[in-house]
RNA sequence: GCCCCUGUAGUUAAAUGGAUAUAACUGCGGACUUCUAAGCCGUUAUUGCAGGUUCGAUUCCUGCCGGGGGCACCA
């Protein structure tokens, strides 16, 4: 419908003899001012000099003389405000566009902006031998979200995920373990991974204040890098895959697959090898490391070392092999890299060398980044040990849920499920209600809510749809096919999700989604609260059946874009 | 010091250069007791400050102020 009223204000337009202008078309806020709005004549008006609403009038009487194609789904047009052109769309318009979402289905609000091109979505990146605290959460729901907004734009999508297995917070882990203890292994995979995690801090702290740990620590970095002992070899090996184990625990829990996993042990060789080819063409030797100068190529960037002054290759020299090794193996269209702002800096830098070297992948690696998760008492940090885990905030989030359906009749086992889609559900939204840049000052009590403008809102609501539909089975609605007269402000809502999905799409912000959920969910309860659906005297019942189907199908459709299950009851 | 992000009701957020800046939370009040009350209805703004561009600025530009991040061998 947009792009048809676009082209008929562009005829309109030629047919008066005025230029082509930068117009746009969109929703007013306020239904009242129609469904679709123009300023076409304000921004022609400044050209022309004459007053906008005169040439609104103008364009209208054109509008109305050009063929109809278009005009079908238009049951008026007025003048508005300072110019605006508002079209009001009919009856027929919005009855045909509930069939038409009920015959999409679960392709309702597809686009073919990226048809045929192949997406790698790397993010969550936690470090084995450290916690999943909830800036992990933060990149996995985002990473996750994004990567679905675009297989729904068409993509073939690919989700990777990129793990520090070695390192100096490896070696302190296992400082720590050999100097309180190991774990017993008839623990969970979660608590033995707590435990892996409070051994980092504490061997971190050590690192800081005790000249003898540091040492101890640098030996066993080196130990851990060319697998020299046996003993710390042992330890490795437990703790790698019992931290990893647990990560896989709250991917699960999460909804997230991975089809690969880079770690930086592997990447560090190819990255090395990368680095050293061309010093002298891209890296220059400086103190006896190898750096590469950023600012020599834009003042907006800096200088950062890519192999240290020990010949031990550094993080960027693992993203350059990371990065190499995607187009290798997949030759994606894009390759994006969700993390932290805190990277935003460093990643522009190592994407300048990786551009110089390779000219042809520099407009195919995109970085997104969010805001920190911080505390109210300042940064979080696992080295202080002052952080809030994944399974903590997950299990918090998941009590909350249990506590308020433990009255339901329901079985213990579909409590735990209803509990853990719900709790995970609030948590996504806390996340991806807002755009990406700002921080988030992590509060519980705040962060988290499970009513109004939240996540459980969204599914609470759609399960009472689904409810209705279910129940409906025993309804005959023969005699009761009217159509009203009135149109909802659903169904005002319920035909624009393409336009909000290829609108998250190319701005790359799934809050997006999420606000535009809140408002239909918001407009179906309006609908719901004044309107008897399952009821024999309801003329309307077989169209209500249909709006409340189609409602369900965009909320189904649009809570897969966040990440988020609907629940069957709760 | 330089560079990047950010600043909106008491709080947390929204707003593609547009119309009366939109919600939620909290507080107070209300309706129904019939399809799930995690719901519905009602009730609060100097958009950090000062300029500029524009018919029109929360949005773009400049300067200042506050918060966060980055700036050589951590990741």
């Amino acid at each position: 419908m947009k792009s048809q009223i676009e082209k008929l204000i562009k005829e309109a337009l030629k047919n008066l003899n005025i230029e082509d202008v930068n117009f746009s078309i969109e929703h007013p806020e306020d239904f009242k001012n129609g469904d679709y709005s123009t300023n076409v004549a304000m921004v022609c008006a400044k050209g022309l000099k004459t007053n906008p609403k005169e040439l609104a009038e103008k364009i209208i009487i054109e509008l109305k003389g050009l063929p109809k194609q278009g005009f079908g789904g238009i049951e008026k047009v007025e003048i508005a405000g300072p110019g605006f052109i508002n079209f009001y769309l009919s009856r027929d318009f919005f009855t045909s566009s509930v069939k038409d979402i009920l015959e999409k289905g679960d392709d309702w609000g597809r686009n073919e902006l990226l048809s045929g091109k192949k997406v790698m979505v790397e993010y969550t990146q936690p470090n084995p031998f450290k916690p999943f605290h909830i800036g992990h959460l933060m990149s996995n729901s985002i990473g996750e979200s994004i990567s679905r907004i675009m297989e729904f734009s068409g993509a073939k999508t690919i989700h990777a995920n990129y793990q520090g297995d070695v390192g100096p917070h490896v070696a302190k882990a296992i400082y720590g373990l050999i100097k309180f203890g190991l774990t017993d292994s008839s623990k969970s995979v979660a608590e033995q991974a707590q435990y892996i995690g409070e051994c980092y801090s504490k061997g971190s702290n050590l690192y800081d204040t005790d000249e003898n740990a540091k040492e101890e620590i640098e030996v066993i970095n080196k130990k851990v890098y060319d697998r020299s002992d046996v003993e710390i070899n042992k330890i490795y090996d437990w703790g790698r895959k019992v931290t990893l184990e647990a990560f896989e625990e709250i991917y699960k829990i999460l909804g997230t697959k991975f089809e690969y996993y880079f770690f930086e042990s592997e990447m560090a060789v190819m990255g090395e090898k990368i680095v050293r080819e061309n010093v002298g063409k891209v890296f220059d030797e400086s103190d006896g490391a190898i750096v590469f100068h950023g600012e020599k190529y834009d003042p907006r960037l800096h200088t950062r070392v890519f192999i240290n002054s020990k010949g031990l290759p550094t993080y960027e020299s693992k993203e350059i092999g990371l990065t190499i090794t995607k187009f290798e193996k997949e030759n994606p269209d894009v390759s994006i890299v969700t993390t932290a702002i805190e990277q935003a800096e460093y990643m522009k830098v190592v994407q300048k060398a990786l551009s110089i070297m390779h000219p042809d992948l520099e407009s195919r690696m995109q970085h997104i980044t969010h805001g920190m998760m911080r505390l109210a008492s300042g940064k979080m940090s696992s080295r202080k040990g002052n952080v809030i885990t994944g399974e903590l905030l997950l299990r918090d989030s998941m009590d909350i849920v249990l506590e308020k359906v433990k009255d339901r009749e329901l079985k213990d086992e579909e409590k735990k499920k209803i509990s853990e889609v719900v709790g995970v559900a609030a948590l996504k939204y806390s996340i991806l209600r807002s755009s990406l840049g700002s921080n988030i000052i992590y509060d519980f009590e705040k962060s988290i809510s499970f009513e109004g403008d939240s996540g459980p809102y969204l599914q609470y609501t759609t399960v009472r749809a689904n409810s209705i539909i279910s129940k409906a089975v025993k309804f005959n609605t023969d005699g009761k096919k009217e159509i009203p007269e009135n149109v909802t402000d659903l169904e005002k809502f319920l035909y624009q999700f393409p336009e909000v999905v290829s609108y998250a799409y190319e701005s790359l912000e799934p809050h997006h989604i999420a606000t535009y959920l809140t408002l239909l969910a918001s407009a179906f309860n309006t609908f719901y609260g004044n309107t008897q659906i399952l009821a024999e005297e309801n003329k309307y019942m077989a169209y209500h059946l249909d709006l409340v189907k189609s409602f369900y199908q965009t909320m189904k459709n649009g809570l897969w874009l966040l990440g988020i299950e609907v629940p069957e009851k709760m």
